[in-house]
DNA sequence: CAATAAGTCTATATATTTTGTAGGTTTTAT
DNA sequence: ATAAAACCTACAAAATATATAGACTTATTG
């Protein structure tokens, strides 16, 4: 399951997404519409911001907004930022990789095979979709 | 990213798949193959158990045993036994359905009609692999 | 039939992660 | 100058995952 802050993430970059003709959007106006912590979801912004996809403006007549095409943000990045590893286990991780303890030998591990392919499967799909098939379904 | 006692659930499973013609296996032979904690193993394959996966005998002599075949346990049973929901939203759980708070109506939620794709593929990917796709591997 | 070996069960303790909060700092518009 | 808004760091609380304890039941064997 997603962690709560990576769905927040998504309700956030479809809410920008669909007012992305309106200049910079304040955080509250975001968490006022999904019922978020106005500072869990500064958080989370910022992160997103740091990670390229978002843009913001200090001050008054401030807010975020989106600095790349929807078509652009897959949700594998989105996972991949908040939420970590998207592969099922450490060992099979291409971002986060770490080997098992129990393991005596990666090579001949049935279960590290496996879940190679699990990875590779489910990468295709959240790799393929993006943001903008969110806001296509809205 | 599967938990431990998953993870753990897989390695027991395996062991007991490639020993199946030795009769019942002891918790601590698997506990000492892998280095898990006997007693938290224990719990594990007794939830292994109760679902239907393997079979026991108690007393000197006893164990555990696969009472299914390799090819009748698919990684998306065992994942969902002791992990929990393999959809990564509750809203589109097949088993585990929990409505988000935070969403007016699901019907015009971009996001879920996103993650019910990708649950779908997800599962035809978890539900195809089985035990034996592991025990082939090792 | 006593001793021992093994699984069964329930409850609890510990560690880790997730979620949320506090409070000050910086920047910008007016 | 003031106020509005994002930025930043640290911490607190809650939830979940991991691990342990100890008494109970069942079966084997000498």
């Amino acid at each position: 399951m997603l962690s709560k802050k990576t769905k927040y993430a998504f309700h956030a970059l479809t809410y920008l997404g669909k007012h992305r003709d309106q200049g910079a959007i304040l955080i509250q106006e975001i968490s006022e519409k999904y019922g978020i912590s106005h500072k869990f979801l500064e958080n989370i912004l910022l992160e997103l911001k740091k990670a390229g996809f978002l843009g913001s403006k200090k001050g008054k007549g401030g807010g975020y907004y989106l600095i790349k095409a929807p078509t652009e943000i897959p949700l594998s990045k989105v996972i991949r930022l908040l939420d970590g590893p998207i592969a099922l286990l450490p060992c099979v991780s291409l971002n986060y990789y770490e080997p098992c303890e129990e393991c005596e030998s990666q090579e001949r591990c049935g279960l590290n095979k496996v879940m190679i392919k699990v990875r590779d499967e489910t990468l295709k799909i959240l790799e393929m979709r993006t943001l903008q098939d969110i806001l296509e379904g809205e």
